[in-house]
DNA sequence: CTGCTCGACGTCTAGACAGCATGTC
DNA sequence: CTAGACGTCGAGCAG
């Protein structure tokens, strides 16, 4: 297929008349021919379809596969549907991997176009997955990430590592306007690729008092006898517009939206009010027992306002964005998390707190390309001709200074933090276990073609934590080194892991965490509920434990008052350090340990003041932690008895529930309220469900179709 | 006596990736 | 770059 055939196809399935500015560039710099690019430019410009683009060229030309790598799942499941639907008519088989929800792990070999997260590539890459050597085009979408603390280490390794093994693929890097992409362009050997455009564009302005001062275009004033945020919600309704909130916390973001829903409800048609009441009773039943959270999102709903933050559940969630696509929700009153999510198309997006919170910092002004991403998908194409982004300041002083940080003022260079103890910890790990390093010198040498490496142009700083890191990781048993000696000289270190190493880099948790687990649980006779669950509360992947409040205190001492004879590690003394940190571990064992004694979701709640959406994210992560023990504890002398006690764990911490009902959590359809019916009526086991009529179990679980699909289970095996 | 307003004081703070085996609201 | 919004509770005041 010719270049321009290509071209043509991509038009054609985007349904455009032509390529838009980036998209030329990108094809006159030899985006088909294979060569290099970092593009940055700001959202909505089009990206994807460069990916498309070359996509089309390396599969169809040459038979070769493309690794999309996302940061978000919720990203990588959107371009993975996008995908399908464009050109799986063409023959490119679309393959989506990532965690929870795996299409065909093994099976990759057979996609052409494999859509995944930058973590999950990682995994891949950790479990030796053989379709890697077939990949052509590497695709690497918000590459910005480079610089989060936590998870831009991953990425750089990930890049690195393609990039050494796929030395003839070609490499696209996508990223928001950045300052320094010529400097990832130089990392990467790619071209760059730097442009504003935005197929609608974006106005900037600044809201002081009543009035907003918009940036390049005329300023206007709102009503001032209502609040601020009334008065620009009442001007975007009049214009029959949508417009999304960013505030600080979640608390904040509630707290708006119901405020601002008596006004938004002026403004609903009869119909809208009627559509709104069914969203609204959706939301409130997402839940086995609805939580005032839910109570109170969906009086938000049906008066046309949401608030979106991650204490929301996953399906919550969605509901939202749909019908905030549609129309029906007026107005968004959200944290950061819709910042950086799904294609949320709008017209006005007001950031009334432009300060953050951090610990330690106290409350500063976010970066400015935070700001520009919640900006950024205002203006939809198709429906207006402009969009805004709004800031607000609390005065003329601040005034000033929005102005000059986040109108006028500079992008934020990406910097590598590759140099973080963890991050370092975790991938020295696995850069072994696959065995890419197999000394100490080669990784040395591997750092110094990272970002890190190319950006300051020596590792030296580096050079003394990967010693500390190989120590520790020896220590704990994970690797095995060898002194290579010349002429009597200790030149190089040769690196081996082990059994346990391997497998802990497979598990994909923190060497950190499972050293904590190995040494506590090799002498571990006995351990009850509580004890284990704090145990496993101090793990990494369960940081950072919940927030303690002052009557909370009571209530944790009082329970591990009660356990102390249980506990399998030292427990710190009051006035120690570490004191107030093993109460908040303690807190979360308290919460799991509701959870699986069967108390309602809403006590929990309230009790503990967790919402909903980190309830569950918790109890995946726990869940996660737990089997990775278990294969852990296959490598190294754990009683039996711990061992039998953990499986039993994970299930109840799964689906919630005392130990007498894990026979029947295994029907499906069955969870934790439906065993306990069944239990309670006498129903135990499942031998005792096919003792048992349809019309008697339907009379339990009060539905006669669950009753019968119950039935033909059992009987079928 | 009751109900409302206002201010002092205390509280609390964003997000989300990974394993594995199969099918939740 | 080192805070600030929200909620609660009680005092003070009007009716």
């Amino acid at each position: 297929m010719t270049k321009e055939e290509i071209v043509e196809l991509i038009l054609k399935e985007n349904k455009f008349e032509s390529l838009n500015p980036v998209q030329r560039k990108a094809f006159e710099m030899g985006i088909l021919d294979g060569e290099n690019l970092v593009v940055s430019s700001p959202t909505s410009s089009g990206k994807t379809i460069l990916a498309e683009l070359a996509g089309l060229n390396v599969s169809l030309n040459k038979g070769q596969k493309m690794l999309y790598l996302s940061p978000l799942v919720a990203l990588a499941r959107e371009k993975y549907e996008e995908f399908k639907k464009k050109y799986e008519k063409y023959g490119i088989k679309v393959a989506l991997s990532i965690g929870n929800y795996d299409s065909s792990d093994p099976f990759l070999e057979k996609y052409s176009w494999i859509v995944c997260s930058n973590e999950k590539a990682d995994s891949l890459i950790r479990h030796e997955a053989s379709f890697i050597k077939d990949v052509g085009l590497v695709v690497a979408d918000e590459i910005h990430l480079l610089d989060d603390f936590e998870r831009g280490p991953t990425l750089e390794i990930l890049l690195t590592i393609l990039k050494e093994i796929l030395p003839s693929a070609q490499f696209l890097a996508f990223s928001a306007t950045i300052k320094n992409a010529e400097e990832i362009g130089e990392w990467l050997g790619a071209k760059v690729l730097k442009s504003d455009f935005r197929p609608v564009p974006l106005y900037k302005g600044i809201l002081v008092g009543n009035k907003i001062k918009m940036f390049k275009r005329e300023s206007y004033e709102l009503r001032s006898d209502l609040s601020l945020e009334e008065s620009i919600v009442e001007d975007t309704l009049l214009k029959k517009k949508q417009l999304i909130f960013f505030l600080s916390s979640r608390k904040n973001a509630e707290a708006l939206a119901e405020r601002l829903s008596n006004l938004v409800f002026h403004f609903l048609e009869e119909k809208e009010i009627k559509e709104l009441e069914k969203i609204s009773q959706k939301i409130e039943k997402a839940l086995e027992i609805p939580t005032e959270q839910c109570k109170k999102l969906a009086n938000c709903l049906k008066k046309g306002v949401a608030f979106y933050h991650s204490g929301l559940v996953f399906f919550q969630r969605v509901l939202i964005e749909e019908n905030y696509k549609k129309g029906l929700i007026k107005v968004i009153t959200s944290t950061t998390a819709l910042a950086f999510g799904i294609n949320l198309p709008n017209w006005r997006a007001v950031v009334r707190d432009v300060k953050r919170y951090y610990p330690g910092l106290g409350s500063i002004y976010l970066p400015v390309l935070e700001v520009e991403q919640m900006f950024g998908r205002s203006g939809r194409p198709q429906y207006d001709k402009w969009g805004e982004g709004i800031l607000v300041a609390k005065n003329k002083e601040e005034e000033r200074e929005l102005n000059e940080y986040y109108i006028r003022g500079e992008l934020e260079e990406i910097s590598s933090q590759i140099s973080s103890e963890s991050a370092l910890r975790m991938h020295i790990l696995s850069l072994v276990a696959n065995r890419f390093c197999k000394s100490q010198n080669q990784l040395v040498e591997f750092l110094k073609k990272t970002f890190f490496g190319k950006k300051y142009g020596q590792v030296e700083i580096l050079k003394e934590k990967v010693e500390g890191i190989i120590f520790a990781l020896e220590d704990w048993g994970f690797l095995k080194t060898q002194e290579i000696r010349e002429d009597g000289e200790v030149v190089d270190k040769q690196l081996m892991v082990t059994k346990v190493g391997k497998r802990i880099s497979q598990l994909y948790i923190d060497p950190l965490s499972a050293n904590i687990f190995i040494e506590n649980l090799i002498n571990c006779q006995k351990a009850n509920e509580f004890s284990f669950l704090s145990f496993l509360a101090k793990a990494k992947e369960l940081k950072p434990s919940p927030n303690l409040s002052s009557k909370d205190i009571f209530l944790i001492e009082q329970e591990i008052f009660e356990n102390q004879d249980w506990f399998f590690f030292p427990i710190p003394d009051e006035f120690d350090e570490e004191y107030e940190e093993f109460l908040r571990e303690a807190k979360l064992a308290m919460i799991f340990s509701f959870w699986i004694n069967e108390k309602s979701e809403k006590e929990i709640m309230q009790k503990f003041k967790i919402t909903p959406g980190e309830l569950r994210s918790r109890i995946e992560i726990a869940d996660w932690l737990i089997y990775s023990i278990l294969e852990i504890s296959k490598l190294v002398p754990v009683a039996k008895q711990i061992q039998k006690l953990l499986r039993k764990l994970r299930v109840r911490i799964y689906y919630g529930i005392k130990e007498e009902l894990i026979p029947l959590v295994k029907l499906e359809g069955i969870g934790r309220l439906r065993a306990r019916l069944l239990f309670n009526a006498g129903v135990k086991t499942i031998q005792d469900l096919k003792g048992k009529p349809v019309e008697k179990i339907a009379q339990i679980l009060k539905s006669k179709t669950l009753a019968q699909k119950i039935k033909e289970k059992i009987s079928s095996q």
